[in-house]
DNA sequence: TAAGATTTGTTCGTATGTATA
DNA sequence: ATATACATACGAACAAATCTT
């Protein structure tokens, strides 16, 4: 996730994306269960707030993830996900 | 943005940091004693909950004072205080 | 025992500024 | 100009520890 190196086919915020959207799927996160906080995730990454930002608000538009101000960022049972609207 | 801006020298974290930092060293927060809580602070400065927290964060990293949950933030008498890691 | 107040700790939500490609 | 990505800074709510009533 270093800016340093030479110039990836994916852009910062899209390989995070990838890389919680296989937790999510592999049960890494488990349903019910919150993801990481958006602090973690930055320093587990390396990247700014900004860009979790990002990532998880795409997770929320898929239906994967649903955040709770103030508590955490929960993973929708696969059950209770909505039609994806794959934006 | 249509017109150049200069960046502040310091931002605000950094002068309310000075300013607490200049406090202590003075013994207007005394040893042992606590300094306001994070919500005179803001009061007092103007400043948001996180930017305190961002000081008080600092302070302690710094060996100046100590966060104890529920009570307060306290001074760290000189002679307590491990070599400063400054970073 | 219970309830409330105060305080530190943590989290999501939002906006702005700066720099870069 | 637009998108990416960083840092700063605001607000709000929730949580847990401590103390007092």
């Amino acid at each position: 996730m270093t800016r340093w190196e030479p110039a990836p086919d994916q852009t910062v915020w899209e390989q995070v994306y990838d890389e919680l959207r296989t937790r999510i799927e592999a049960e890494v996160y488990k349903p019910r269960n919150p993801v990481p906080s958006i602090t973690q995730l930055e320093q587990e990454f390396g990247v700014a707030r900004g860009t979790v930002r990002k990532v998880l608000a795409k997770l929320a538009r898929d239906g994967l993830v649903r955040p709770i101000s103030g508590k955490g960022t929960y993973v929708v049972p696969r059950e209770e996900r909505g039609e994806s609207v794959d934006s």
